[in-house]
Order: C-alpha cells, then structure tokens, then sequence
RNA sequence: GCGCCCGUAGCUCAGCGGAUAGAGCAGCGGACUUCUAAUCCGCCGGUCGCAGGUUCGAUCCCUGCCGGGCGCGCCA
C-alpha cells in the first residue's frame, strides 16, 4: 500500500461517513498523510479531523471517530488510533507495507511518475547567457536547477520545452564584435568592450580561418568578426552545457524576431489592446496600468526598438507557439523584470498568474582557500561553468547547485565539493547507491535472484529499519510531485540524502545475503527486494538531478 | 526612498498551519574476523531576528520594526 492509496483510503472513509449520515461535510479533492516523526504515532498520520471539525461543526475528536470507523475496515490497515486533539495514527499490516517493494520494483523507471501536472504546455526558460563570453557561474545555478525542474515537472506529467533565448542581436553583439577585432590587431579593448583571454582565442580563431578578412574595409571586417564570433562563442557555450548535461529543446534567436517581423506585430497588438502611447518622441507601454513601478520604452527616440520590444514579441511569440505557462529563470539581479514581464502579459490580454512565472535565483559565490572567487565576464577573470567542472566534476557541481533552494544565496567551497568526504552530499547519496549496486551483484553471484515475485513475502520486512526504509520509498512520488508543483527540485536532493541515510542505517542492522553456508530464506530474498527498491529510488532520484548513479566507488 | 529575497544549533542549511523544530559539519565518546567504515551509534548544542495579529494549533500566514543580500536606464 502506497502513502497514495492510503490517501484515497481516508477520503473513501470520510465519503463513507457522509454517506452514512454520520458526518455532514464537503469532501475535501485530497488529504496530506504523512509519516510521523514519532514511531509511536503509527506508521501514517493525518490531521484531517482537525481540519473538517469547523465546516462539520462538530468536535475534531468525534470527527476523527466517524472516519476512523469505515477506515478500519479498510484492508491493509491494521489499527486506527485517535490521538491528540484529533489525529488520525494509522498502522497499516506488515503485508501491507512491505508491497511496497514490490510496488517499486515492477514500476522501476516509472516510479516516481505521477500525473499530478498532466496536461500542461509549459515553456523553461533558462541560462540565456549572451553569447559574448563563456557561460558564467551565474547562470550555471540555473543550468543545474532548471534541468532538474524539467525533469521533475516531465515526471510529473507536464510537456516540458527547455528553451535558451539567443541574444544574437543587440548593442552588447556589437562591443562584442569590436573588441574581437581589436584583439585581432593587437590594439587596445575598446570602452564598453569584452576584455579576457577567450577574446583573443576567438580572435585568432578567426583570422586563422579567413586570412582575408581585413581585405575589405573595417565595416566588412568588424561584421565578419561580430558574426564569426557569435557562432564561435555559442557553439562553446553549447558544448559547455552539453558536457555539464544540459540540452535544450529549442534555442531561440533573438535575430528571428527582428528578421521575422515580430517586434512590429508585437507592437501593433499592444497598440490594439491600447496600451501604448507616445511622450517625448519615444513610444511607451503603460506597464504601470498591471503594477508596474514605471513605464517603459518599446521603441526610443531614434527609431530604434529596445530590447523590453524584443521581449514583449518573444513572450507573444511563445503563447503563439501554444504554451499556456511560460517560466522564467531569473537571477536575483534581474528581479526588477518581475514586475514588468508580468505586465507584457497583461497588456496581451493574458492573466499574467496563469500564463507566467518568474522563479527568481539568488546570486552563487564561489569560494577557494576561504577566499571569494571573483566574477566579472567584462574583466575575464570570472569563473566559467568548464572551470568549475574542471574543479570539482559535473556531478558534484550540479548536485552543489541544486540542493539549495533557489531562495537563498550559496556560498560553494570548491574545496569541500572536491573532496572525497562525509561533509560532500553528493558522495553520501552516490556511496549509497554503489553499496547497493555491490550487495546486488553479490547476490547475483551467489545465485540469489529475486525470484518469482509471487514468492516476495512482503510481511516479512518488519523489523523498524525495514519500516523506516519502506517509508522513506513511500515519499518519493510525493516529493517528485512537491517539487514540481513548487518549482523546488532541491527538496529531492534533500530526500536522497534522507534516503541515503535510511538505508545506511538499514544496511548496519539487517543482514540481507546468506552468510558462509547459510541457508537462503525467505526473508534474505525479502530484503533482496526491499533493496532493489531501494536501487531503484536512488537511481531515479539522481537521474531528476541529472547526477550519475555509480555501480562502483 | 521604493521593490524582491533572506534571518532556524558554533558553521552550512532542511522544514508548502500540526504532536517533543531536524540533518550534515565542527566538538567529545564509541562500533570494522561479518553483504563497500566514503558507513553506523551515543553525547553536546535552540528566546526559530524582535513585537503584535489571525488560528483549536504559527518556524510557516498577515502587519510593523531591526539586520543582511540584490535591484530600481530611451543599457542589454
């Protein structure tokens, strides 16, 4: 029996209680039922009672009888006790809990899928890097923890499109083109321009593959550069991502909306919706009627379209594309879009809480030898996501950069994360699941397998590891769907670690292989599959961070 | 000045209104002839920033204050 299924079971037993006449309330859509700290509070627990004895008008205790009744008669549950001011303590029947295993084992990949966001269109948006330098550690935190909420939300039923929008147009591609060509002829970086040493790589690159480039005036020249350049830097920026284990279903280039004609269509809905007006020559979206704290600029002075125009066409061209959600990855030092994004949706007509989102990621430090590790990518001294995983592994970095939560500022020891320790999660929760994998090839090396499923004596794993191990399987789906739902992929590094340490205690305890010439018993075979299960948890949930789950270590 | 985020054990952080607030590290003390000791067990450690409010119940929700980080361009 899943936490799911007992879910289901207690709201049956209240529907019961409606139905008998015992208890006169709305059925709530679902209930929360959560393994209790406290072993003495049974196995599952819910508050339930609690929260319907104001709209049944009656006392939470007496409530809780009414449902406890027809939930005792519910298989698989052993005893239902009311406790406290009118908790549900549920013990469900050994058989019960220990099915689970099974649950897990048949489901294997599947387990941890739920349908909970079934039917979403949504659209990820993130890292966005320009490509006028290599990806900075900045924008690293979301590499890690947007690919994770991809995964998370696809495990949940949601159809997922990652997407990186390509700044390819734009003053910032021209002081980048400059500064390459300056580089190329050994002058100075220009005011405003990319200084580092990838400028000068790129540079040379460059001129090596067209000797010719300067044959035809500076004008044609700096173009040349600025476009090389651009692809040069991308396909690095590219290829980085791509060995940190991030792809992206769609990159997007901001050139298409100009070329496209985007920008003026996007222009003329906005006018249509009447929100735009003119002042001091410039053309203006009333950003400020949704809540803005000022207006913007969509085309300025000269003619020229800002890069808020870009945006607003971006946005209308994803909705366009026929997502209903689009997220935004966002570091903290672009919350001030917020507001403004969410008015582009409103100015479209579009209910900026359904359609938008902006997850807000607050700045990374990275520290070495106690000392801050600067980033700046106009001065090149900064550090760039291949640095990174140079130092410290694509596994450690993205298991570093994804078990915060976004809320809060990190501080990362590239030491700490280097070292083959206790004080590196990575390796607790890695170390796990390579103890597993071993104790399974033991087993398969003495000739112990699985066996028949209809041979798994589930009531078997009673001992309190064995409970606590069960348990902790149990969460999974419910912490893959959490994390979904709240946009938090952290909380399943957190349960890893949880998990890791549930089965290390499991593992101290409870002898699972035959010793010597032991005979093979029913319960080796039963904890055989209870650590199956547990490979197979491990292994899922490491695959959501997109961190490599070893076989040996 | 305005806005967003944060404030929980010595340190780094979990904890989407529930029971006695948790983990890792650091400190102290234990467990390896036994399936990987990269492990496990015990001890030590808290006015959940402060003050009000809502609630049967608040670390969690609301208001104010204090402290810290970040941001407030016809830049991108």
């Amino acid at each position: 029996m899943t936490p799911a299924d007992l879910a289901d079971a207690v709201l049956a037993a209240v529907r019961a209680a409606v139905d008998s006449g015992d208890l006169d309330v709305a059925v709530p859509g679902d209930v929360k039922v959560e393994r209790p700290k406290n072993r003495e509070h049974g196995d599952y627990a819910t508050s339930l009672p609690l929260q319907l004895a104001k709209p049944a008008r009656r006392p939470p205790r007496e409530v809780a009888e009414t449902i406890a009744k027809p939930l005792r008669e519910t298989p698989g549950v052993a005893s239902v006790d009311i406790a406290g001011p009118g908790f549900l303590n549920i013990t469900l029947e050994p058989g019960a809990q220990g099915e689970l295993a099974r649950t897990v084992v048949a489901a294997d990949e599947d387990y941890g899928r739920t349908s909970t966001m079934a039917g979403q269109r949504i659209n990820l948006e993130f890292v966005s890097a320009n490509p006028t330098g290599p990806v900075h550690i900045g924008a690293v935190r979301w590499a890690a923890v947007g690919d994770a909420l991809a995964r998370v939300l696809t495990a949940s039923g949601a159809e997922v499109t990652r997407e990186y929008y390509f700044n390819d147009a734009g003053s910032q591609i021209d002081r980048f083109g400059r500064s390459l060509m300056a580089a190329a002829q050994d002058k100075p970086t220009p005011e405003d321009g990319y200084a580092g040493a990838y400028i000068d790589d790129i540079a040379k690159q460059i001129v090596a593959s067209r000797p010719d480039i300067f044959d035809r005036g500076d004008e044609a020249a700096q173009q040349q550069f600025r476009a090389a350049g651009v692809d040069l830097m991308f396909a690095e920026i590219r290829d980085s991502l791509a060995d940190f284990g991030v792809t992206f279903d769609v990159y997007f280039n901001e050139k298409e909306l100009h070329e496209k004609g985007e920008l003026d269509a996007a222009l003329e809905r906005l006018r249509s919706h009447g929100h735009v007006f003119e002042e001091d020559g410039a053309v203006w979206l009333r950003t400020t009627t949704f809540g803005d704290d000022r207006d913007r600029v969509l085309v300025r002075t000269g003619g020229e379209p800002t890069y808020f125009l870009a945006d607003c066409a971006y946005y209308l061209d994803k909705r366009e594309r026929g997502f209903d959600r689009c997220i935004y990855l966002l570091g903290a030092d672009h919350h001030g879009y917020v507001g403004r994004l969410r008015a582009v949706a409103a100015c479209f007509g579009d209910d900026p809480d359904r359609t938008l989102e902006v997850l807000i990621g607050q700045l990374v430090n990275l520290v070495r030898d106690g000392e801050p590790v600067r980033m700046s990518k106009r001065a090149g001294d900064y550090v760039a996501l291949v640095d990174m995983v140079d130092a410290i592994g694509a596994d450690a970095a993205r298991y570093a950069l994804a078990r915060y939560s976004s809320d809060s500022p990190i501080d990362l020891d590239l030491d700490l994360w280097t070292r083959h320790t206790n004080d590196n999660p990575v390796y607790y929760v890695q170390y796990a699941h390579a103890r597993v994998a071993s104790l399974l090839r033991n087993a398969s090396e003495l000739a112990i397998p699985l066996g028949d499923p209809d041979a798994f004596r589930p009531e078997l794993l009673g001992h309190d590891r064995e409970g606590d191990l069960l348990g902790a399987l149990g969460e999974f789906p419910r912490v893959v769907a959490t994390a979904a739902e709240l946009r938090e992929p952290h909380r399943v590094a957190r349960y890893l670690e949880e998990l890791a340490g549930t089965y290390h205690r499991f593992y101290d305890v409870c002898r699972v292989l035959p010793r010597g010439d032991e005979e093979t018993t029913d319960l080796h075979r039963a904890r055989l599959w209870l650590v199956e299960a547990t490979r197979v948890v491990l292994r899922n949930g490491l695959a959501l961070l997109g961190v490599s789950a070893p076989e040996r270590m």
